[in-house]
DNA sequence: ATATAAAAAGACATTTTTATCTTTATATTT
DNA sequence: AAATATAAAGATAAAAATGTCTTTTTATAT
């Protein structure tokens, strides 16, 4: 579903809404070990999401990458579209020109519900809500 | 969400439900064609469902490939499973290394139950059934 | 001011996916 | 039996995704 970059991408983003803010930087090394990625991969990844304003940075001696309030007000198809685009939320399942409506694919209707619920549940929660409930011991961004 | 090969085996697979029968084989050249796909690529993902047994093939003049009455009472996972694996709709959707209602990841709540609903759309479905909408007019598997 | 630590930028390498081409095996037709 | 059409198999190529390394820039601390 989501590139390795796109998943890498919202873990990060996790973990910084949990761990940082514009008091507390974090590098690419911390975030790399504690969520167990490629940290010149995930360097990548975030400057991409600082470019767009989606997450800052601060260069230089305790510098790093934070979510400042606006940040943490984001969601995560922000941090999708940032990264892998939305076409793979409005393309066809079975690779039609396009998806609609008026010319479904054969298992269009099947599969629209889905794409639409889940797209509203990724918009409607803010990246807050999601780091509230790690907070809580609820879920997880890491698995030893 | 799937790969190229797993939507082109889609299609293909709708095609000959629609257009084929062990009295009527397709070869590799018109399926491409009719659905505009690569040819050769499509003869490599046929062949992998053939040697699977979820399609059947003759070699040879009037040769090509069909599906059988068993074959239409398969369903789409089916095919998806055979070209992808079905590792896809297992893991986790930010790639953690299990995806679990005990260790549930950030947005495992929010996650999966589309997926569960899109497997079960998926495998209770058949071939047959899907192929009869798009005979009917009501969907496509190709568009001018 | 200088040294340093970190992001930013860019070049490079590897792997996976996608696509093409060539040869071989095998049914069918003549 | 021979010719032919087609799938099957295998080798190669191109593109995209993933991952690594090096250099540059810049903010901070000394
Ligand atoms: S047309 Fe294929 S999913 Fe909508
Ligand atoms: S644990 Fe992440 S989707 Fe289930």
């Amino acid at each position: 579903m989501l590139s390795n970059q796109s998943k890498y991408a919202i873990r990060a983003v996790l973990y910084l809404a949990i761990h940082s803010d514009v008091k507390n930087k974090i590098g690419t090394k911390e975030i790399a070990e504690k969520i167990d990625i490629p940290a010149p991969f995930l360097a990548k990844t975030l400057q991409s999401l600082s470019k767009a304003k989606l997450i800052h940075s601060i260069k230089g001696p305790n510098g790093g990458f934070y979510l400042n309030k606006e940040d943490q007000k984001k969601n995560l198809l922000d941090i999708i579209e940032c990264i892998d685009g939305l076409r793979k939320f409005n393309e066809c399942f079975i690779g039609l020109p396009r998806c609609s409506d008026e010319n479904p694919c054969a298992i269009h209707h099947v599969v629209k519900p889905f794409k639409e619920s889940l797209i509203k549940e990724l918009t409607t929660n803010t990246i807050e809500d999601f780091a509230k409930e790690t907070q809580k011991g609820k879920s997880f961004i890491f698995l030893k």
